[in-house]
RNA sequence: GCGGAUGUGGUGGAAUUGGUAGACACGCCAGACUUAGGAUCUGGUGCCUAACGGUGUGGAGGUUCGAGUCCUCUCAUCCGCACCA
């Protein structure tokens, strides 16, 4: 019989569900693994970036269910966001009607590809359960003060109505539809991350070596710890009084003290208090006011693409250690959000205000000794520092902090250029921010049995202006502290939030779901997953988002976790036309397509074939054919196996063709464990089973057929499950899924080793050398049989490798 | 500018500690079979050469008996961050 892959498929996807073959036990006692692929976000169809990743993490969930393990393989959905709310508008249709159907429609998908996730323990992020939860967690971080509500300046994306955190602009512009992003001052709630940065930092060591280090540093990069001295320029009489007594002084911070006496001038941002109080005070001339008030309206990104500018402010501070008069400028080059939003200047030793102070003629002073040109950014000795010249640079960093500390004139500070997490958006379909405003109370979190605060289903989504805030009645209700009338705050959570969570809610039985939100039993068992696996895009969001759930839960007492992800795999884009797939360019191969045509088992084989995980994948319609070909050569074979279990062979009495087909398949074999459990290398196994039957097809044994097919099935049954269990089952009655396969290691036990012979480091021929041949004989058989190329030459060297290679380097004699 | 990665046939990609470069697959060429198929099977296929042989892992040096692999320099491509004081 014909291999036919939609009646052998479909027959194994329902058995598995009748059989649930794919629920981890209950109990805690078995060695574990915890295989997650991430979650899809719901947008209506698969696509093969899907594909790929649940191919991959399902190869690896069911080689540890074949090994014993105890598999925790789970998928669910990504529920909540923007296009849903998108798709109303565009359609008409209500978000939660579009999400769950889309569910309905992907989770079909996902079943015909025959991948092994848990049934039981699948959720939508916006389930109200799922809410619940997590409302309960985020006032906890309120109680904790980890979560606060403040009004700043905001990345604001206008097509998505929108605020955005810091992570999500990519480049200046939304990251999601890839608009510039416009600054706003604008309320909203932030979690304090920055206090667990120097721990999300430090941890990353932990992850040396199992998360791409790409990744690691990205995350190290983002978190940017400097450290330096924070000090207090005090404002000049004259300048206090200009600014009517509002200002005494103000910080800067610095991670070169050492240059401190080379401070020429000092710039602030043009969002700084004091820039802002003399714009709005008329205290400048009306021109520059308003180049000053230009600048400040413009995006971060803008300004960094434009030359340097700046425009004094007719004020002057005083040096802290040597009493001289500083004037004071505004310069679009200082940042609002880091480091207090002012500097010191120091042209000779950075680029920036070296820059700056030659355009506006500033004076420039050096104070440390080395290279010849200025602006000089390296080390040296101090020059013209007071108590500190003849001091190297890094001695004096310190020097100069402990100075300013015992003076009480500044302090050693670290500083991050990770922001604060701004969760709150201004949109519908997310969860609540189950907080109350009560006139006389204030900001007033939710009582916990009023959990979950849910979204209202009759909604008006029209894209202009925030439906929960529009709704007739919803956000009326009363303060949960004093019983008065108040208003419910109608911003939602960031969508990532809730991914920040998921791995837990996954780990927890469900039968507990209703209950808790994390099970810290269940959590410690399971967590953290052994393998995570996704695209590199989350590097820094999603991944960073994650980390610092998981430290906070901990600290809430949830769990005794420290990192999420064990080890990490980013997987490659899919491409084609060397074009990464999508809609707009029309170059897309839809899975469920490939699928009808060619089977499930023919997708797996292909993606996990084409390229290692981490590579990107062109995609080839003909290597599609390719795989076709070998799984149907495959189930062709099974007419060639004569028993039904593993078979004992007498090595020795088996032909040249036989013995080598052997070694192919235990080649195979040796290699599935390092593929499975290190490298990840799927292509390569699947060349080696390719090897494997290749070889086997060169010989005519039917002990040797019904062992290779035995082993061959077993190491495949993860890429190409369907018809490998098929064969399985037919064959063996699936005995050949039981455990790991011993290698016999007397099939690589050979009678005479192939040498080749190199001459002068070149390749010239080949010798057949008994195994138990002494140095001397395989030389002698070397020479004889390089004969050729050794007259009129001496050898001077003679190496052997064993197994390998003879080489003799020789010089004319 | 800073940080990270990658460069191997026509293509995707293989190559323990440095030890036969190009496994496996696609494509291509030739042939066989035929119920004429986008089927199956057999053989060939890095480049130059009629052949002997030479040459070959982005480029240039170096270490070594021996380098895709190690070292130095250099070029190209991709990705991330981007005035972080």
């Amino acid at each position: 019989m014909s291999y036919t892959p939609s009646e052998i498929e479909a027959k194994w996807q329902k058995q598995w569900e009748e059989e649930q073959a794919f629920e981890p036990s209950d109990s805690h006692t078995q060695p574990k693994k915890y295989i997650l692929s991430m979650f899809p976000f719901p947008s209506g169809r698969l696509h093969m970036g899907h594909v790929r990743n649940y191919a991959i993490g399902d190869a690896l969930a069911r080689y540890y269910r074949k090994q014993q393990f105890n598999v925790l393989h789970p998928i669910g959905w990504d529920a909540f966001g923007m296009p849903a709310e998108n798709a109303a508008i565009k359609h008409g249709r209500h978000p939660k009607e579009w999400t769950y159907s889309n569910i309905d429609y992907m989770r079909n998908e996902l079943n015909t590809l025959g991948l092994s996730f848990s049934k039981t323990r699948e959720f939508a992020t916006c389930d109200p359960l799922y809410t619940k939860h997590e409302q309960k967690f985020i006032i906890e971080m309120f109680e904790k003060g980890l979560l606060y509500r403040e009004s700043t300046t905001v990345n604001w994306c206008e097509s998505c109505h929108t605020v955005l955190a810091n992570e999500q602009v990519e480049e200046g512009c939304c990251w999601r539809c890839d608009n510039p992003v416009e600054l706003k001052e604008m309320p909203g709630y932030y979690l304090d991350i920055i206090r667990y940065a120097d721990e999300l930092l430090e941890d990353l060591a932990q992850l040396e070596g199992k998360w791409p280090s790409q990744v690691i540093t990205m995350q190290r990069n983002w978190i940017g710890k400097s450290q330096g001295l924070a000090f207090a320029f005090e404002l000049t009489e004259e300048s206090k009084a200009k600014l009517g007594g509002k200002f005494e002084r103000y910080e800067v911070f610095t991670t070169r003290p050492d240059t401190i006496y080379g401070v020429t001038y000092s710039a602030l941002a043009p969002e700084h208090p004091i820039t802002k109080h003399l714009v709005d005070h008329g205290l400048l001339e009306t021109e520059v006011a308003e180049k000053i008030k230009t600048i400040a309206n413009m995006s971060e990104v803008d300004r960094a693409k434009r030359e340097k500018e700046g425009y004094p402010l007719g004020i002057s501070v005083i040096h802290p250690l040597t009493g001289e008069e500083i004037p004071v400028w505004t310069a679009n080059f200082v940042l609002a959000s880091y480091g207090g939003g002012a500097v010191m200047a120091v042209p000779a030793h950075d680029e920036r205000d070296f820059e700056f102070a030659t355009k506006y003629g500033l004076p420039i002073k050096r104070v440390i000794e080395g290279g010849e040109e200025l602006p000089y950014t390296g080390s040296g000795t101090l020059v013209e520092s007071g108590r500190f010249s003849c001091v190297e640079s890094d001695e004096a960093k310190i020097a100069i902090i402990n100075y300013m500390e015992e003076e009480g004139k500044g302090k050693g500070t670290t500083n991050y250029k990770l922001r604060n997490w701004g969760v709150s958006r201004q949109r519908y379909w997310g969860a609540p921010i189950p907080f109350v405003h009560c006139p006389s109370c204030g900001l007033v979190p939710e009582k916990f049995e009023n959990l979950p605060i849910a979204l209202p289903d009759d909604v008006e989504i029209t894209g202009e202006g925030n439906p929960l805030e529009n709704h007739p009645t919803w956000k009326h209700c009363h303060c949960p502290k004093c019983g008065g009338e108040a208003v419910r705050e109608t911003d939602t959570l960031d969508t990532f939030v809730q991914s920040s969570w998921y791995q837990f809610r996954y780990a927890t039985n469900p039968k507990k779901w209703e209950e808790v939100g994390i099970d810290k039993e269940d959590a410690d068992y399971w967590l953290g997953v052994d393998q995570y696996i996704g695209g590199i895009e989350h590097a820094i969001l999603h991944l960073l988002y994650a980390r610092f759930f998981t430290k906070v839960l901990r600290d809430l007492g949830y769990h005794d976790v420290d990192e999420p992800f064990e080890r990490l795999l980013t997987q490659g884009m899919v491409l084609k036309d060397g074009a990464k797939m999508s809609k707009s360019k029309g170059n897309t191969v839809d899975p469920d397509a490939l699928v009808a045509k060619y089977g499930a088992d023919t997708a797996r084989l292909f993606i996990l074939f084409a390229a290692p995980p981490q590579k990107e994948l062109e995609w080839n319609d003909s290597a599609v054919d390719g795989a076709f070909r070998f799984i149907k050569k495959l189930y062709d074979r099974k007419s060639k196996v004569t028993g039904n279990t593993l078979p004992d062979i007498d090595h020795g009495i088996l032909n040249k063709e036989s013995k080598l087909a052997r070694v192919k398949v235990y080649e195979a074999l040796q290699k599935s464990t390092e593929v499975y459990e290190k490298s990840f290398a799927f292509n390569t196994l699947i060349a080696a089973c390719m090897e494997a039957l290749n070889a086997l097809d060169k010989q005519d044994d039917g002990d040797v057929w019904t062992e290779g097919m035995y082993i061959m099935l077993n190491l495949l049954e993860p890429i190409i499950p369907h018809v490998a269990t098929e064969l399985s089952e037919t064959l063996f009655a699936r005995a050949n899924f039981g455990g790991r396969i011993e290698v016999k290691e007397e099939v690589f036990v050979q009678e005479s080793i192939l040498y080749v012979v190199m001459i002068g480091g070149k390749k010239r021929t080949e010798i057949e050398v008994d195994p138990a041949a002494s140095q001397e004989e395989i030389l002698a058989l070397a020479k004889e049989a390089g004969e050729k190329w050794l007259q009129g030459m001496q050898v001077v060297k003679e190496i052997v490798v064993p197994n390998k290679l003879v080489n003799l380097a020789v010089k004319p004699s």
